[in-house]
DNA sequence: TGCAATAGTTGATATTATCAATTATTTATT
DNA sequence: AATAAATAATTGATAATATCAACTATTGCA
């Protein structure tokens, strides 16, 4: 298995495309509103978000750079599923509140998604789905270390 | 380990920026031709094919769009890395030739990568890196299904 | 001979990422 | 009190990739 070196890239951007290929063609035929993968991604991150959430935590968090955050923010902004509220006590910062038109979208498109990746770990079991995490978990982690 | 749903896609889009980001801080310090990921997937994958390769099934292999393809390899041309090569018997069809440079380029890569690969799975197993990639091909198997 | 199928190409558009520089604000230091 | 350093966000510019439909060239088949 070592030949498995390196194109573990390839062989997983390729399953990401298949997967989101789906979502997408799923979210466009079913819900009303319509979000990006990675507009989707960053409004399920701040959703779930128990405390407050400022915009570099949201880059931290995803692994993306905070301009690129920002534009994303933009576009939920546009949409009306997200607002910017500027903290009262120091106004460098931003919250993100997901409005209730964003509480809506994002229900629709948490509902696809679920119903689909049952589908599509049929087949996998709960051990499984938890050793690919792990491996996922532990590549990042020792990505972030370099 | 419910609540993991769907945050999969996030998940390991976070995992690969972070591999790719040490990967192309290290190619880019070390590897002598720039590459981009993308450009380093495709140059791969027609070298590591044994028989003849054809644009079409370069984007069936990557799961990616044909005119994707096309401009990827119309850029590893302009580097001299590939070659398109008429069939001679059936005009429609180019076969891509990795040149010696193209080996050159993807010898370095390929080296980068697969130390890059050993630090970043320390701590798991092969026995973690089977079940991982059965996942992904599985996951990868059941979206192609839909 | 004409049509269907196949392989590749093109143009247009959308989305995301990256980088450095900048602005505004707060905190720390002198 | 004034200044410097640090922090959060913004901006502009650029690069790369993806997608889609329509198109061209070629081959195979009836």
């Amino acid at each position: 298995m070592e030949e498995r070196n390196l194109p573990l890239g390839m062989e997983v951007g390729k399953m990401l495309r298949e997967m989101f290929r789906v979502l997408k063609k799923r979210t466009c035929e079913q819900a009303q509103i319509k979000l990006t993968i990675e507009e989707f991604g960053l409004l399920h991150a701040i959703s779930r978000k128990e405390d407050d959430v400022i915009q570099k935590d949201m880059a931290y968090i995803l692994g993306k750079d905070k301009s690129a955050i920002l534009r994303l923010i933009d576009s939920l902004e546009k949409k009306d599923l997200v607002r910017r509220v500027v903290d009262a006590n120091d106004r460098r910062k931003n919250y993100l509140m997901v409005t209730k038109n964003g509480e809506k979208a994002l229900k629709e498109y948490v509902e696809i998604g679920a119903k689909l990746m049952t589908e599509l770990q049929e087949g996998l079991t709960e051990a499984d789905m938890n050793t690919f995490y792990k491996v996922v978990n532990q590549i990042r982690s020792n990505s972030e270390k370099i």
